[in-house]
DNA sequence: AGCACA
């Protein structure tokens, strides 16, 4: 496949970056049987398509009710980030990648070029020969979207009326893993850098102490979820702390 | 994985 000379994708974006920079559509609400082929050919004669990426994530036809009417329709919108997988130069037009093999049947690579989010080099080298650098790729049961990590949340929310683990954001966040002998100082310490916070609350669970820490805006609290996920107190003895929204927003204070 | 306060 001829390929322009030149890279439209910057690489190592983070979501949060300027929409105006977003040169990557998220697709979704394809039939689980879509075939990358389909995709390209959708976008190939468009000015400006570089390449396309296929995954079949881990949600499919088990327990999802969507109207059927609207699960047919495509929907096509600015993705979250740009899309950062590069292509190899031999290989295909489009990448796929395939989640959802574990549960069910056979085949687990991916058609058309590189893999997921570590690829190393082949250590075999120049294997390239491979001759199965064709359009034929698996058919899984599953729902299908286009890089789907880069996807809007209310995306995926139109898809599924699924179980989504809690992950409503949150103006309040709910702090776990920290050690037992966090104080609520060394926490607020922390939190107080951050713009809009208002105020922190400690509990004891199972002798385990767990935060509840308030903010004004729900992108304050986000800021704080990313930015501090996994960060370590001085009090820390088990790793990083958790942080995830509160289920429900702090009460008057 | 663990989500309270009013």
């Amino acid at each position: 496949m001829a390929r322009p000379p030149y890279e439209f994708d910057p690489y190592f974006l983070q979501p949060d970056q300027d929409r105006n920079l977003i040169n990557t559509l998220f697709v979704s609400g394809l039939p689980d049987d879509v075939k990358a082929r389909e995709i390209h050919n959708l976008f190939r004669r468009r000015a400006g398509f570089d390449y396309c990426q296929l995954k079949y994530t881990g949600r499919g036809n088990q327990g999802v009710k969507f109207d059927p009417q609207a699960g047919s329709v495509l929907h096509i919108e600015l993705a979250r980030s740009n899309s950062r997988r590069k292509q190899k130069p031999g290989s295909g037009p489009y990448v796929v990648i395939d989640n959802r093999t574990k549960a069910s049947a056979n085949n687990t690579q991916e058609t058309s070029s590189d893999n997921g989010d570590s690829d190393p080099e082949e250590p075999s080298g120049a294997d390239n020969a491979d001759s199965s650098n064709n359009d034929e790729l698996q058919t899984l049961k599953s729902d299908t979207v286009l890089d789907p990590e880069h996807s809007v949340p209310a995306a995926n929310e139109q898809l599924e009326r699924t179980v989504n683990e809690g992950a409503q954001p949150c103006s309040t966040l709910f702090i776990a893993n920290l050690g037992p002998n966090c104080t609520e100082y060394e926490l607020k310490e922390v939190l107080s850098k951050y713009p809009g916070f208002n105020l922190l609350k400690i509990r004891v669970k199972g002798g385990m102490p767990v935060a509840f820490a308030d903010f004004e805006q729900i992108e304050q609290a986000t800021k704080v979820l990313t930015e501090l996920q996994s960060s370590l107190l001085p009090s820390s003895d088990r790793g990083g702390m958790h942080i995830e929204y509160a289920k429900s927003r702090m009460r008057k204070h």
